[in-house]
RNA sequence: GUCCCAGUAGCUCAGUGGAUAGAGCGACCGCCUCCUAAGCGGUAGGCCACGGGUUCAACUCCCGUCUGGGACACCA
């Protein structure tokens, strides 16, 4: 791909089009108020946004901001308009990449870009290459971004691979948006979960019935098989001793049993975090002393307690029990303050639904820290995930002994379709996972639609190499691509960075695989009524070379979507 | 009881306060002697659950009601 494309590493990128114009904008409104056309007293907003008008009638960006300025001015909005028109048709900075600019309704403002203009997006995809999209909305937050956190003492299972999805792929995001990400994983390897876990495999080792509420799946007669065959001497040693070494044992293999299986899903992480290190080296009394120092600790009958009502929490919380021991609480306190002490400035949280009852405790511990729940802590809640097979509800995993696992899944329908599905709905909302669905390859089965763009893009750019005709920087020719078809497809590659922006802010990775999906559609329809290359023994002529040219920025655009959803971007299907 | 999430086309769901509310599936009718038909076009299908409020403008924000799903521990 972009076999033709120039090598032309230049100098200092333009900012995109749209912030051009946007700052234009703002330029006019100063203007207008330096000029006493506005009343002088008038505060402009700090920023325009510029919105994409679905219809295409209303040109490629439109603003409404005379529409809220007419009240304060004191001003008919489409006076207002009529202000900033004339400025913007004034500006010497941005007159030259606007062809129209028309009031419309109440008072919006629309704005038709120049061909030129229009160019200059295409020549950006071709010169930032996997870059496009990228920018610096987050730049300068340091961000810890937590998700998964299963127990090492099971395989992980159809949430928890939600979870590996949308959170990969949220980081993702997060870097794009400039800020720097650090992944972790918070294993959860003390207290009782652990002691069960341990006792099981002991119990399966000696051919023994499994603790009633300990753990069942197969996976556990295989873990006490390995173990036993390893290391014969653990059932002979003092029961507390043997217990010990069958439950460290199975911890070390369950632990990189998942992280085999997450590598194989292309979800990664920088930090493997060990819950019992909170108990180490009195980090936990430093936590400890540093909650008391903002006096939201407090003793009653005998335990230690955390005043989480002081910040809307339903009922404070426990930290250390009457006995001594560590309430779980007190592992979720110093594991925040842990993460800021480290030194990020947002934590992010993501949970399954049946914790959504902590929101309210770990944002009151973020309070109760002398931090701003509001921004230093977010926490987002998945909602649960069935799975259908041949239109039934899948339960059963042999492996796991209750619910189906991540390794399953990807058997049955391979890395890309499962990322895909599970990152392509707003996480809070439950979703249903079709695995016949997934195994077509028609329009209902959304990865495929869009890689299959991707793929057709590759044909035809690798039949107008065969041509020998040239696509790439030097081959845009903006002013041939006049095409309603044409025109739309630019404005979407130009929408990308915006788009990429506003997932990051928002945390919602699902923006980028409806975009692309948006993205592919409109080059299908591109595809079917302009012909790229030439017919039969049509002479190549520059509109072909245009049009290979949009093609190409097009599959640029595409793959750096997919790619930030740990996709990949075949180039045949 | 308290809290969270949802209610948009027959189905599954998108929709960052803007103009005529979208997509896929399902239904019906069409499009390949030449660039990937895993594709494209068209028709049909909506009191955006309901009632108030804020706003120049509400599917979107606020309050309330109804319906559905989920969560409540000195468990981890």
């Amino acid at each position: 791909m972009d076999t033709a494309e120039s090598n032309n590493s230049t100098a200092g990128q333009a900012a995109p089009i749209s912030e051009q114009v946007s700052a234009a904008i703002l330029r006019a409104l100063t203007l207008a108020v330096a000029t006493q056309e506005l009343p002088s007293g008038l505060t402009l907003p700090s920023q325009i946004t510029l919105e994409r008008p679905k219809n295409r009638d209303h040109g490629d960006y439109a603003t409404s901001v005379s529409l809220s300025l007419a009240k304060p001015a004191g001003m008919n909005p489409r006076a207002v308009a009529e202000l900033l028109r004339t400025y913007l048709l004034a500006d010497v900075e941005i007159k030259e990449s606007i062809s129209a600019i028309d009031i419309a309704g109440p008072g919006f403002l629309n704005i038709t870009l120049a061909r030129a203009g229009q160019g200059s997006i295409i020549s950006a995809i071709l010169s930032e290459g996997e870059k496009y999209g990228h920018g610096s909305a987050l730049a300068g937050t340091s961000i810890n971004l937590e998700f998964i956190s299963a127990n090492p003492t099971g395989p992980l299972h159809l949430g928890h691979t939600r979870w590996a999805a949308v959170g990969d792929a949220l980081g993702r995001v997060l870097s794009a948006a400039g800020a720097k990400v650090t992944r972790e994983f918070y294993i959860n390897d003390r207290g009782n979960q652990m002691e069960l876990f341990g006792a099981s495999i002991r119990a399966a080792a000696q051919g023994l019935a499994v603790p009633e509420d300990g753990y069942h799946g197969e996976y556990i007669t295989d873990l006490a098989a390995l173990i036993k065959a390893e290391h014969p001497e653990f059932l002979d040693l003092p029961e507390a001793q043997s217990f010990d070494a069958f439950r460290d044992a199975g911890y070390a293999l369950q632990l990189a049993d998942q992280q085999r299986v997450l590598a194989n899903f292309r979800t990664n992480f920088d930090i493997w975090f060990s819950e019992k290190s909170l108990y180490e080296n009195d980090f936990f009394k430093h936590c400890l002393d540093r909650l008391k120092e903002q006096g939201h600790v407090f003793e009653d009958g005998g335990a230690i307690w955390l005043r989480t009502t002081d910040f809307g929490d339903d009922k404070d919380r426990v930290m250390i029990k009457s006995d001594g021991a560590f309430a779980y609480f007190a592992s979720d306190s110093a594991y925040y303050i842990s993460k800021r002490e480290r030194g990020f400035d947002v934590c992010i949280y993501m949970l399954g639904a049946d914790h959504h009852g902590y929101v309210h405790r770990l944002k009151a511990i973020a309070a109760c820290a002398g931090d701003d729940p509001s921004y230093n802590i977010d926490v987002l809640i998945g909602q649960m995930v069935k799975i259908l097979e041949n239109g039934e509800e899948l339960k059963l995993s042999k492996r796991a002994g209750t619910i189906i696992t991540l390794e399953e899944l990807v058997e049955k329908v391979g890395v890309d379709a499962a990322r895909y599905t599970l990152i392509r709905y707003p996480v809070d909302t439950p979703m249903v996972m079709d695995v016949d669905v997934l195994r077509s390859r028609t329009n209902e089965n959304p990865v495929y639609y869009v890689q299959y763009a991707h793929a057709r893009i590759c044909a035809v750019l690798r039949n107008a190499t065969d041509l020998g005709i040239a696509y790439g920087a030097d081959q845009i020719h903006p002013e041939l691509l006049e095409n309603e078809r044409e025109r739309e497809l630019i404005g979407a590659l130009a929408e990308f960075p915006r788009v990429v922006a506003g997932a990051a802010e928002l945390r919602e990775p699902h923006r980028i695989a409806r975009y692309a999906e948006e993205l592919a559609g409109i080059y299908h329809r591109f595809y079917a009524d302009c012909r790229v290359l030439p017919l039969g023994d049509e002479p190549a002529t520059e509109l072909h070379s245009a049009r290979a040219t949009l093609c190409s920025a097009t599959a640029r655009v595409i793959a750096n979507s997919l790619a930030l959803l740990g996709v990949t971007a075949p180039e045949k299907m």
